[in-house]
DNA sequence: GTAGGGTTAG
């Protein structure tokens, strides 16, 4: 029977071009019982003109999210005699728009629809922005594309459900039909459209509307100009964002904002806090946005004492019960070294959203605390629905924890139980667990089952598990892998190099250095960070440069010969080249970490922690002889490297010489 | 007679 009524519908819905949706509000309407799963309300009770009344309310059905249109005894908005139909309709539909009332709103379009004034330019538009808001868009589009007169308002809300709601290559194909239609973008057409080309990346769909930005004479105004520094931003064009916020007159904190995050977001953290300085001094107020922005900045460049200064700046504008602040500071305190301090805060958090619970979980597995991971996600699980960040966060706890079997169990359980399809993070922390676990086999097999396509990061992982456990023939085969998709990157062949030279295999290494020669690559510069005070002190691999470089290497040196007798013997497999065993010995001692190290100890009180990032994977050598520096020296040295955080003390290593 | 921009986790 349900299903007779349903063809009967579908047939209505075609004689009558009336889309199917409405005919079965429309049978609604009629009371009929059996479609009470669409939770439609009825309108049985409603006289468009007549003497009782009803209301939109804002009380929410708890079970079903639908708003409710209820009678109401107070004849307080029902219509009057001297108001028209139209703008009757207008005023509801706007409630609905309000309220995100989508159900409503779709019996309200029925009821239009039966007095034939469906089609009315202001409650057409009002119609397809509701749908639009509430991310109905096939709906929307039917209705936009039955509208013959579409106005300049029109256009630039079904542009905008695009750009919020996606496909985004429509929302811009749209723009270009409302130019062919003889309109001209304004102030608002030009945001929803930039929008949607961020949303892309696609810089030179943007460059082109940036032209037309230009010839309608726009490209100073706030709004036009700050969907321009966020296209460029996601895009990764900092320079072009940097050139539009210059031209903006009157720049408000949005555009600030903007620019701080293009800094921010393109691995320029200390332009973009230096850019906050320069706001500040300009007696700009800060935002919520100003905050959230900055301390990530701070949380990138992992310089305590600077995110410290902003939580303060964050203060003292009275954001300290802010929740997103407070979640940045989270996220900025574990990505910093202090997990513990990161902690307080996480607890103090009025409403913990799964962002909070990602930015701790998450921060856990930077330090390698695995079980305090996973407990913090079993907490979470009982109070909020995990969502794909959360899952990377746990798995790259079980990846730094060396927890094989909870790893591969919470990666099934990410698909069975939470219906989340594995990205290529995932993937990556799957990859570097089971290779880390010596299971380099498995580990290519997934690479090979993977539903998305392995990037650099996933053969990368691979190569260092290779690296691990001396398996030069399956490092070959992602080293091909990794000169497709990185060509350029100097740093995958100096692994392979390496694995070379610990089996002995030295033509493998001339050859490898031939073909960088050749290519003209070169190793990524290594550099390491520590500040002193209130300055930062960076040092290079064989570095010279500082002031104070003649104490260092007599540190060094002094250092060396106490780890030689408690036992230390240097690990020379990460040289690169093929030298003499005293120049290799000369030349890991040199590593950038060990130049912070030695200028910590010589510039700070004894017994004072030091806190170290560096820019690349600390190396095999350096990690045992870090160890034997804490223990000798009885200093608690931390290193923030591009991977993960290492705690030194007593001789020990928190990873537990698994990373 | 109606609308708009930025930020948070690996």
């Amino acid at each position: 029977m349900p299903l007779f009524f349903l063809f009967f519908f579908f047939w209505l819905s075609l004689t009558c071009r009336m889309p199917l949706h409405l005919v079965l509000c429309q049978r609604r309407i009629s009371s009929c019982s059996f479609l009470s799963s669409f939770k439609f309300v009825f309108f049985d009770s409603y006289p468009p003109f007549g003497s009782s009344h009803f209301c939109l309310c804002s009380s929410r059905n708890q079970s079903t999210k639908t708003h409710s249109v209820r009678s109401s005894p107070r004849p307080a908005l029902g219509p009057t005699l001297k108001q028209s139909p139209m703008s009757y309709y207008a005023s509801l539909l706007q409630s609905c728009v309000v309220r995100k009332a989508i159900e409503p709103g779709k019996q309200l379009h029925a009821r239009i629809w039966q007095m034939g004034i469906s089609f009315n330019p202001l409650l057409a538009t009002k119609l397809v922005n509701l749908y639009c808001i509430c991310n109905s868009l096939t709906n929307a589009r039917l209705l936009f594309d039955r509208i013959s007169k579409r106005n300049q308002f029109l256009w630039n809300v079904m542009i905008r459900g695009y750009a919020w709601n996606g496909p985004y290559e429509i929302a811009i194909s749209l723009y270009y039909q409302m130019r062919d239609y003889g309109l001209v973008p304004d102030k608002f057409t030009f945001p929803f459209v930039l929008k949607a080309c961020s949303a892309l990346s696609a810089m030179e769909e943007g460059k082109k509307i940036h032209k037309d930005v230009i010839r309608t004479g726009l490209e100073s105004d706030v709004f036009v100009g700050a969907a321009l520094i966020d296209m460029y931003a996601k895009c990764g064009c900092v320079e072009s964002a940097r050139q539009v916020f210059d031209k903006i007159d009157e720049r408000d904190v949005v555009c600030w904002n903007s620019m701080l995050a293009t800094y921010s977001q393109n691995g320029q953290p200390d332009e973009s806090l230096a850019l906050c300085r320069v706001m500040a001094l300009n007696g700009l107020k800060p935002t919520e946005g100003t905050f959230v922005i900055s301390i990530a900045a701070s949380a990138d460049n992992g310089l305590l004492p600077q995110g410290k200064e902003l939580h303060g700046y964050s203060w003292r504008h009275g954001f300290e019960s802010n929740d997103k602040v407070k979640t940045a500071l989270v996220d900025m305190y574990a990505k910093s070294g202090s997990v513990n301090v990161a902690r307080i805060l996480f607890e103090l958090l009025e409403e913990k959203r799964v962002v909070s619970w990602n930015a701790m979980i998450t921060g856990y597995a930077m330090h390698g605390h695995a079980n305090e991971a996973l407990d913090l996600f079993k907490e979470m699980k009982a109070k909020v629905l995990p969502d794909h960040i959360t899952f990377v966060g746990v798995l790259a706890a079980c990846s730094h924890g060396g927890l094989l079997n909870e790893g591969k169990m919470h990666f099934r359980s990410m698909i069975s139980d939470f219906n989340i399809c594995p990205t290529v993070q995932h993937y990556t922390c799957m990859i570097d667990l089971l290779g880390h676990c010596g299971c380099l086999e498995e580990a290519y097999k997934l690479i090979m089952e993977m539903r998305v396509e392995p990037d650099a990061g996933v053969w990368g992982a691979l190569l260092h598990s290779c690296k691990i456990h001396g398996n030069v023939e399956m490092g070959e085969l992602a080293l091909e892998k990794l000169i497709e998709l990185e060509p350029d990157d100097g740093g995958n062949y100096v692994i392979l190099s390496n694995m070379y030279a610990q089996a002995g295999k030295w033509d493998g290494v001339a050859r490898l250095r031939d073909l960088m020669m050749d290519k003209g690559l070169k190793k990524s510069i290594a550099c390491s960070w520590i500040q002193v005070g209130n300055k930062v002190h960076a040092f290079l691999s064989e570095d010279a440069s500082h002031p104070k470089s003649e104490a260092i290497y007599a540190e060094l040196k002094r250092m060396g010969k106490l780890m030689k007798e408690a036992g230390y013997a240097p690990q020379v497999g990460s040289v690169f080249h093929d030298v003499e065993d005293d120049e290799k010995v000369d030349m890991v001692s040199c590593h950038s970490e060990r130049l912070a190290i030695a200028f910590g100890l010589i510039s700070t009180s004894a017994g004072t922690k030091l806190l170290i990032i560096k820019n690349l994977r600390i190396c095999e050598d350096c990690h045992v002889a870090i160890k034997f520096i804490s223990k000798i020296t009885e200093r608690e040295i931390t290193i923030r490297d591009v991977n993960r955080y290492h705690h030194f003390k007593d001789g020990v290593c928190s990873c537990g010489d698994f990373w």
